[in-house]
DNA sequence: TGCGCTAACTTTACACTGTCAAGAGACTCA
DNA sequence: TGAGTCTCTTGACAGTGTAAAGTTAGCGCA
């Protein structure tokens, strides 16, 4: 039941193992599965031995969160990479990117952003979302005052799709369903980015 | 050591009592602090009485949610009636009175929007947040297309002043101040709104 | 070759957590 | 008065994170 034949007593690369384990009960249990123990038991090791390899649980998650980050980056590459008519349904693609990874991938999402106890200043897991953030800014670009980079319209957007997931809009069975009817992201961003006429013949 | 006189094997109502002990965990402690065992010892009760009151810590959560929901409802009432110039003035009031409570309050915000396991269709709490949502609802309605209430108006707005808070924006230390310069909140709700002419004669 | 030495991992223990089962106390109503 | 019921307490259990101590494997060095 050991990765090599003999059954060595050192496991040989244990923190990536640990963070291997951790990401997949995230994507099988959820952000509640999550357990120092549990990952241990799946890496086959002790329930201890995490602590040699990382600060404790807050250690553990921020290593995950990381590895998380990459993930989500990619998704959102994909979505910019997706065929698209302009840089408006550009950015929209990456905005359901992010969306989709919210609703698909609850558990790595919920790390990412809500779970606390997260080391925010954990030099890998902010280079991992600095990364991620790149992309959106990309997608910004076009929309720029002067061309270049506006943070003001790249925050605009990331609250924006941000509260969108967050509020649990981006699943159908939102709680507020029968408050208000949600309009889908793509009116709320065609609303920020102020473009009258649908973007048919954009460029 | 009893809050009467006679120290009573009936608390009197303890259901009460254990919202206000958790609501006062919440506010001193933030969200890790609140505890089913400690906001019985904090009421002055055994660690088994809650289950008598509510459907485990869930069920604590939910009831101190619906009462937090309260207390976000009065702030934002009170930002609605601060003196403004005009609607949109009014309406950053109330935005600004959401990221207020989601700063001070940081433990109570958590537990209305971040913290798992509350029970989201409990009648209470969802007449607590539709009443919040109400106040927002109102601000947003000199914007809307029609003039009565559009929901795209309410929630583009919503999610991006929710987006703003939990993205930790609010507060001056955010771990992304380092990527990109955070723009107050008032000018991306100015860039919002501004998407058609300003509804100033409207009608 | 043999001898430490260090790092990796296990074992054990502790203070917590939420939840359940059983029991005791106090109020209500016939 | 007395039965019944609701309220709360006590005790127990599985599970959590974490710290201390013990054990084992691998490496450098004589």
């Amino acid at each position: 039941m050991s990765k090599s034949p003999k059954s060595s007593h050192h496991h040989g690369n244990l923190r990536v193992a640990l963070v291997d384990a951790g990401l997949a009960i995230l994507l099988e249990e959820g952000l509640g599965g999550l357990t120092l123990r549990r990952a241990a038991a799946r890496a086959g090791v002790s329930h201890a031995a995490p602590a040699h390899h990382f600060d404790g649980l807050s250690g553990l998650m921020t290593a995950i969160a990381a590895r998380a980050y990459a993930l989500f980056t990619d998704r959102l590459m994909a979505g910019r990479d997706l065929p698209a008519r302009g840089d408006e349904e550009r950015l929209l693609n990456i905005c359901l990117a992010y969306l989709d990874f919210s609703r698909d991938h609850a558990g790595l999402f919920g790390l990412m952003f809500v779970a606390p106890g997260l080391d925010r200043d954990d030099p890998a897991l902010k280079a991992a979302g600095a990364e991620a953030y790149q992309i959106l800014r990309e997608g910004c670009r076009p929309f720029a005052a002067d061309g270049t980079a506006d943070p003001e319209v790249e925050i605009a957007v990331w609250t924006m799709v941000h509260g969108y997931a967050l509020l649990g809009l981006s699943s159908g069975e939102s709680p507020n369903r029968q408050i208000v009817d949600i309009p889908p992201f793509a009116a709320l961003l065609r609303r920020l980015l102020r473009t009258q006429a649908p973007p048919t013949i954009a460029k």
